[in-house]
DNA sequence: CGGGCTCTTGATACGTGTCAATGTTGGTGG
DNA sequence: CCACCAACATTGACACGTATCAAGAGCCCG
């Protein structure tokens, strides 16, 4: 609920992850690029923006000439009521996509703000015209990607509009974990999703007290452990029971 | 809650309406097409499909080898939880694109039902590729339509986690008042819009009783006046100030 | 060492859900 | 034409989930 720290500066580094080269690509959640592909979005990226913990990468009712995927760190899209009242609407990891919601105008609908240090590729939003005319996969890629986001809304909605408060708690970590361990070599058993209670509390339309006695309810029976700033999922499969909740089984699936 | 009268059946009509004389093109809201543009969408609509009052569009877990776009009526996209609990998702009105959201595999998340009768323009899912390949620009359309429904869910899910029941109900009357208003003519102040309290209920994510006693409150106050299935809106500006919300003011957008 | 975040806990207040009952309307079949 | 039924809207009583208020403990950092 605070105000953030400092609204991240685009500092671009000369230290560019080459496109060819970025740590992303092998992984085995994301689909093949062609030599073409590779060449035209190495030539798209810009840049590369480095974001500290805290920082806010967009800010709503702003205009921004960009859009970013996310290399490395955390982050997270919301949205405030003009009294203070915030909803995280989604978190962000390596390989997503922001920006494209301010599509046309450029002026954003909603706020991001970093929740660990965060690395950025950057791409002008002018020239995204460019990547539709000379890369049709690409565009139809895009399209993909914000039809996914969508989908992923549509949980989310369903979510805080009908689920209770622990099958709510549920669902969202579950979420959490299987979004993050696709990201992560092996069973990682150690992952640890970095963010506070009043950033549950925020997403899932709860108060911080109330979310309080949830996770320790979740904690109580095994299946997840609250550290000072952070949550380690320990039983995914019971998160899921509890939620009424599958995370998508996905082929490969397409990143710029 | 009911399960639907019967699954639309795709019966594809001879007597289709030419995309050249389409009664939506000519609309202030939305953008020109280029005559090749319109050649191409009327080759690239395949049929049109008459759906009645009640019947289901489109279900959950399904396989759906069709976009479509709605020429008339009103539908609703919606989830369920295995237990029969809703979730209203978002609302669709003539000009609205359906499907898009299970792109690649074309299994669909989310059903979708027919609140009054409804045409809609029928699109083959194969032949999307060819639409970003031939016509980039369209392609472009597509994710931009992909991104508005992105933030329309984005504010929903505002509405749904942080507002009270009385802003959630102002917000949804005045979000669909606009919707709708955008599509008559004039100042058409007889516009009724054909949901029951139901509905309300499973969009707002509130139970039926309690929705009525909300809206009873929002009617006292002459914002609104409840008929038998359906809701007309009297002091549109009203029920915005109480959400604290104001709709985007959209150039002309595109559809397909 | 102090101050600020975060997490925790108990007491209490309030918003919303659930249950139950009634009235109204429109459609259907005898 | 009437009786009946289903869907919708309405209302009051009560229960329960969640919010709010308040206070304190642990921790990190300047």
């Amino acid at each position: 609920m605070d105000s953030g720290a400092a609204v991240a500066k685009l500092a671009e580094s000369n230290k560019r992850t080459k496109c060819e080269t970025c740590p992303l690509r092998p992984m085995s959640q994301f689909r093949d690029f062609s030599a073409q592909e590779l060449e035209f979005v190495t030539n798209f990226k810009t840049g590369e923006l480095n974001t500290e913990k805290g920082s806010t990468i967009l800010v709503e009712g702003s205009h921004s000439a960009h859009l970013f995927t996310v290399l490395s760190g955390w982050a997270f899209r919301y949205k405030t009521l003009e009294d203070g009242r915030r909803q995280i609407l989604n978190f962000v990891l390596p390989g997503d996509l922001i920006g494209l919601q301010g599509s046309v105008t450029g002026e954003m609908e909603h706020s991001i703000e970093a929740l660990t240090d965060v690395t950025l590729c950057v791409f002008e939003r002018d020239r995204i015209m460019s990547l539709f005319s000379k890369h049709p996969d690409l565009g139809y890629d895009l399209t993909w990607i914000a039809a996914r986001e969508e989908r992923i809304l549509d949980e989310h909605l369903l979510s805080v509009g009908r689920r209770s408060a622990l099958e709510r708690a549920a669902y969202l970590l579950c979420f959490l974990f299987y979004k993050v361990s696709a990201l992560s070599a092996k069973e990682d058993t150690k992952i640890t999703i970095p963010i506070t209670q009043q950033h549950v509390a925020d997403t899932l339309g709860l108060s911080i007290v109330h979310t309080n006695k949830t996770l320790k309810k979740l904690a109580s029976r095994g299946l997840i452990q609250w550290l000072d700033r952070g949550c380690i999922v320990k039983k995914a499969d019971g998160l899921s029971t509890i939620a009424g909740w599958e995370p998508e089984k996905e082929k490969r699936r397409p990143f710029i």
